[in-house]
DNA sequence: GTCTATATGACGATAGAC
DNA sequence: GTCTATCGTCATATAGAC
């Protein structure tokens, strides 16, 4: 029996080479075949890790939004309203972006819905859930206007979205947390009370 | 030979179940067989009229690009400022969202680069960069506050946008007119000089 | 567990009769 | 111009040897 480590590892491998693949081609028009080889591995093999083309995508999306979700319970933590908090979430989404563009870009970018059978919408997943919660909480306490939620939401969190969406596309100049000050003044303007 | 305005009615046809179809199931998951059949015809027909799928998603995308640009140039025409034009133009987008939900939908929400040659991305089309240029003007009038034009850009649309894509997800109840006064007041208060 | 070889089926596109 | 029938290709997934 195979060390449960080398396991791991090729399990770990094969992720990271199908989100390459999929951020770069798009998940239909990457094989299984393509996979496969980026992973120096055999169909077989691959077959024997992933019970499919979709389990690799499911554990991906998945692996992914729980990573988000702990480090927005970590900012939730230690900052304490909801405008600190807040911020604290762009620039950890925009610093995430540029370390990491790929599992921002599958994030976000990806619609899941076309190969997943999970999932209304990314926006309905526990990191959202948790952003609208900080929200809805900053409005309670006076911090944020009492508009329509949804409204607020999309207000301080749309901006910076889309220049992720901007900055993947590679239509910004610069890396993303040189535009965090500026694009959080805009956000905050929009909202506080 | 067949009447123009029979062949027109019968293109026209196709794109309509077509675009029905790349949005409600995505365009991988929609064959060529899917497309034929709901516009009641054969397959050859549907040949003889577009060259192969990816030129009815060309189409589709130009005519529904050149559609938007068109109304941007007639509210740019019919306001003087970048503040009532950007106003129009985001009313001009939800109410186009409500009464055809899946030509905004495609323009937006689709990763054309996927299956089109063409199009860095949505945003380097011609509506976008009508949008930039009214902004820019803004900017250079003193109605909205000189910061980097990216982030002036985004946060102006970037909300609204993202309003947009949550009421096609279906994760709004309300239709988007109700939400413009608000939406616009935020977006106004984020850039306004 | 890992490999190679292959079964199966779908899809895009064409050929050729009418 | 329109149809039916079909071809070639390729992708997913499995079988079976090692």
């Amino acid at each position: 029996m195979m060390k449960d480590e080398k396991k791991q590892e090729r399990q770990e491998k094969i992720l990271v080479e199908a989100l390459k693949l999929f951020t770069e081609k798009g998940y239909f028009n990457t094989s299984v075949s393509d996979i496969q080889t980026a992973s120096n591995l055999s169909v077989g093999t691959l077959y024997n890790y992933f019970h499919n083309k979709e389990a690799i995508a499911v554990t991906l999306f998945s692996n992914i939004e729980n990573c988000l979700y702990e480090a927005l319970c970590a900012i939730e933590k230690k900052h304490a309203g909801a405008c600190d908090r807040c911020k604290a979430i762009i620039r950890h989404l925009y610093e995430s972006t540029e370390r990491n563009a790929a599992s921002m870009q599958y994030l976000f970018y990806t619609k899941h819905r076309e190969f997943m059978e999970v999932e209304k919408s990314v926006f309905t997943s526990l990191p959202f859930v948790k952003m609208k919660e900080i929200v809805l909480q900053g409005q309670k306490d006076g911090e944020f206007r009492k508009i329509e939620p949804d409204v607020a939401m999309m207000a301080i969190f749309g901006g910076p979205i889309r220049m992720i969406y901007q900055r993947i596309d590679g239509l910004l100049a610069k890396p993303l947390p040189q535009y965090l000050e500026e694009s959080w003044e805009c956000a905050w303007r929009s909202v506080r009370a």
